[in-house]
DNA sequence: CCGATACGCATTTTT
DNA sequence: TGCGTATCGG
């Protein structure tokens, strides 16, 4: 298997692959081929002596790194691939954390929270302090807290910091740290870490035990990073920790596509990155193959205009293209109408399908005009951000449970399932509970395993309540032992009351938690029989909670989502391309959004503009609003500053003659759009997160037990549930452990143990 | 302890 | 406008 790598890269991007003497920065520019170049240059290191193992490549999404994986499973094959260290900084950095947990005085069971779980712990953490609420806002306390970590600041050296603190007390929070620091207190105490929690860890595991550093220097011998504009400073520590022995640091990103500032991701980490890294090798690519020249060249005149950044010539040797199309509309209604009506017509003479449309705005709230032009005209469209699965009130019950299951200590899994589903177990225990917690420096649970050791006092009644809530829990711990994850998942969906809650009700939105359940369940199954094909026997609750808190609903596939046009946030389209994009609400207060008001978050706001032009391969529209609605109140507005940004040359007006009608007309249409507005309201479809639907027998007991295996032989064709038809290429006979290669035809080469394999033997 | 009603607030969000 | 949290009454 031998790459021709000279003919499928160009020079620029070629010189990036082979180059591997010292640190090198690749500057990618947008739509040139980045993601090929870092394929390229892992299968590359594979072939020249580099063990998948020694390869450290981080990204910021999974699916990024599934991709990527899967692009190079197909290079060098699934084996070599699948064994590489490739993920998102928050995952690979998780597994370290785990593996190593104990040096920092956790357990490999440790609990991720997530952004909400913080808040609502900051939240108690406020009320415990007597602190007024409405000055220090979760919300806002989380966000400084989550800097001071992305800034590897401890809550010691932050209440050290003058700086810091006197920012806080201009802010009238002059207790800042004090929350910081029990927040930090107590997620130890609950056995957790929050996002930002992996990153800082790892730093400090990486300062604190030397040998954990050069046993994981030694491991990685290489280390690559995608978007590399977009870390924030503990991940760029890290990364320089890892590889300063090395110095094989290969780091890629585009200047002009950082876009996550306020998350903490900090653009100097790749500006400055030469004179950090001395004699790094500087690679550029310039040519976009993704865009037409003019979407190119109207792009590269508006990022023109930022000061801050590496200057590069991106061009394009495709067709020239047609100028971008500027509409003007009267109300944010009839903007709507405007890019559907356009997004008809497009269909229509030139054959495209909805699913080659995208509409990008800056705001979520901007949707929902275009969802009711798309409803009103029955075009099929899917939604992008809003309510996640894995947010889903149900959802997140179940999963608090299996938090509280595998680590007993996890504080906010705890409230959120102790009087859920009601069981008498009210505020005023809970509280009573938390006062014996704290002042005991225990967790909660350690409190109801032994109440009277923590002289809890309360009545007999609720006492046993709590017994009763605890020996629920205690069942499910042991069955956790023996049984898989989806088992024990469905035990803990029946007798924890959870279903029982939610069979009550026959309302839709009943009906739809029902399915998120089942959905849920599925996903369970799903997961431990994905696993369990491939040879993997980690199928335990622990590893699927391990591998749930760091997914997103950006990493669920919905079903029938290849016929729809699609609606969502600029940010969210990063990293994406459609034929045709509608960049919509391009309007003063709006995009430039009106929070940005320093210069700095003005040339953010100019960039992530150019991320949605350069989302376009064929056709760009623009279009704005002189009034909108919002927070239902009407608003008039004037068109986008960045209009003015980019040479006129590049845009076309004349569509705005289109739409104008006589104004009476126009004022009458409007009225009746207001009305509309009113009437015409059906509730968002909900979106449908499908996971293949299997059979309802559990992964283990239903394969391994009763079906002999499969009388297999190479050659045969088979159809599997999930992979499709492949051939049988080899069989490893192993008694219960028989293990097939099998090849197919879309996805690849698989390894499957046939004990746990779903497939049926196709006749030829 | 639960549901109903009032109030206040409101970018973007890879993990 | 419309959601999520805070508070009150049963």
């Amino acid at each position: 298997m031998s790459i021709d790598y000279i003919s499928e890269l160009n020079a620029n991007q070629f010189a990036a692959v082979m180059y591997n003497e010292g640190p090198s920065l690749v500057i990618a520019g947008a739509g040139s081929g980045k993601t090929r170049v870092l394929t390229y240059k892992i299968a590359y290191l594979l072939e020249n002596g580099y063990n998948p193992w020694n390869i450290l490549a981080l990204t910021f999404t999974n699916k990024a790194a599934r991709e990527m994986k899967e692009r190079i499973g197909k290079k060098v094959g699934e084996r070599l691939a699948g064994r590489l260290w490739m993920g998102t900084f928050h995952s690979i950095f998780s597994r370290i954390l785990r593996a190593e947990a104990t040096r920092l005085g956790f357990t490999s069971k440790f609990t991720i929270y997530d952004t909400a779980d913080s808040k609502s712990l900051i939240r108690s953490i406020v009320k415990e302090m007597g602190l007024n609420d409405k000055l220090y806002q979760p919300g806002n306390i989380q966000a400084r807290i989550s800097n001071a970590k992305n800034r590897l600041v401890l809550p010691s050296a932050y209440a050290a910091s003058k700086e810091v603190c006197e920012r806080d007390n201009a802010d009238k929070m002059p207790a800042v740290r004090d929350i910081y620091s029990r927040y930090w207190e107590r997620c130890r105490q609950s056995e957790a870490m929050d996002f930002d929690d992996l990153l800082f860890y790892t730093f400090i595991l990486f300062r604190d035990f030397p040998e954990a550093l050069e046993k994981y220097r030694a491991q990685f011998r290489y280390v690559l990073v995608d978007e590399y504009q977009d870390t924030n400073y503990a991940q760029h520590t890290i990364v320089s920790e890892l590889s300063k022995l090395s110095r094989m640091l290969c780091v890629v990103g585009d200047d002009a596509q950082s876009i996550y500032s306020f998350r903490g991701a900090n653009i100097d980490n790749m500006l400055d990155f030469p004179d950090m890294f001395p004699q790094t090798k500087i690679f550029k690519l310039e040519q976009n193959y993704r865009s037409t020249q003019t979407i190119v060249n109207a792009a590269n005149s508006l990022i023109e205009k930022n000061e801050r950044q590496i200057r590069k010539a991106v061009f394009s040797e495709k067709e020239r293209g047609e100028a971008i199309g500027v509409f003007q509309a009267y109300s944010d209604m009839e903007e709507a109408q405007i890019v559907v009506n356009k997004i008809v017509e497009m269909r229509y003479s030139k054959g495209y399908e909805y699913a080659d449309f995208v509409i990008l705005y800056r705001t979520n709230a901007q949707s929902r005009a275009f969802e009711e032009a798309m409803r009103k005209r029955a075009i099929p469209y899917k939604i992008y951000g809003g309510l996640s699965f894995y947010h889903r009130k149900e959802i997140k019950d179940a999963i608090a449970y299996f938090r509280l299951i595998v680590n007993p200590n996890d504080e906010e899994a705890f409230k959120r399932v102790i009087n859920y589903p009601a069981r008498g177990i009210g505020n005023t225990t809970l509280g009573k509970i938390i006062d014996s917690a704290i002042s005991r420096h225990v967790s909660l649970w350690q409190v109801i395993a032994e109440p009277a050791t923590y002289g809890l006092d309360i009545s007999k009644g609720t006492l046993s309540k709590l017994r009763a809530f605890r020996e629920l829990i205690e069942t499910f711990m042991e069955m956790q032992v023996e049984k898989n994850a989806y088992e024990v998942g469905v035990e803990v969906i029946r007798k924890s009351g959870i279903m029982n809650e939610i069979l009550r009700g026959d309302t839709p939105e009943d009906m739809s938690r029902k399915e998120n359940i089942e959905e849920l369940a599925n996903g369970m199954h799903d997961f431990c029989s994905e696993r369990l094909e491939e040879g993997n026997t980690n199928v335990s609750l622990a590893d699927f909670l391990s591998e749930v808190s760091l997914l997103t609903d950006q990493d669920l596939d919905k079903e029938g989502d290849d016929k729809k046009v699609t609606l969502m946030t600029i940010h969210s389209a990063k990293g994406l391309e459609f034929p045709n994009v509608f960049v919509v609400g391009l309007e003063e207060n709006l995009f430039p959004s009106g929070m940005a008001e320093s210069p700095q978050a003005m040339e953010e706001e100019r960039r992530l503009f150019y991320v949605a032009i350069t989302r376009a391969e064929e056709h760009c529209f623009f279009s704005y609003a002189k009034s909108r609605l919002r927070y239902g109140k009407m608003e008039f507005s004037s068109p986008s500053r960045f209009l003015r940004d980019i040479d006129t040359c590049y845009l076309s007006f004349p569509e705005e003659a289109g739409i104008s009608a006589q104004v009476d007309e126009r004022a009458n249409n409007f009225r009746n759009k207001q009305r509309d507005r009113k009437i015409v309201f059906s509730p968002k479809p909900a979106a449908s997160h499908t996971l293949k639907r299997v059979g309802v027998s559990s992964p283990s007991s239903a394969s391994r037990s009763s079906s002999p295996l499969p009388d297999l032989q190479v050659g045969q064709m088979i159809e599997h549930e999930r992979f499709g038809v492949g051939e049988v290429m080899k069989i490893e006979e192993a008694g219960d452990n028989t293990k097939a290669t099998i090849h197919f035809r879309n996805a690849g080469d698989k390894q499957l143990l046939l004990r746990f394999a779903r497939f049926k033997i196709l006749n030829m």
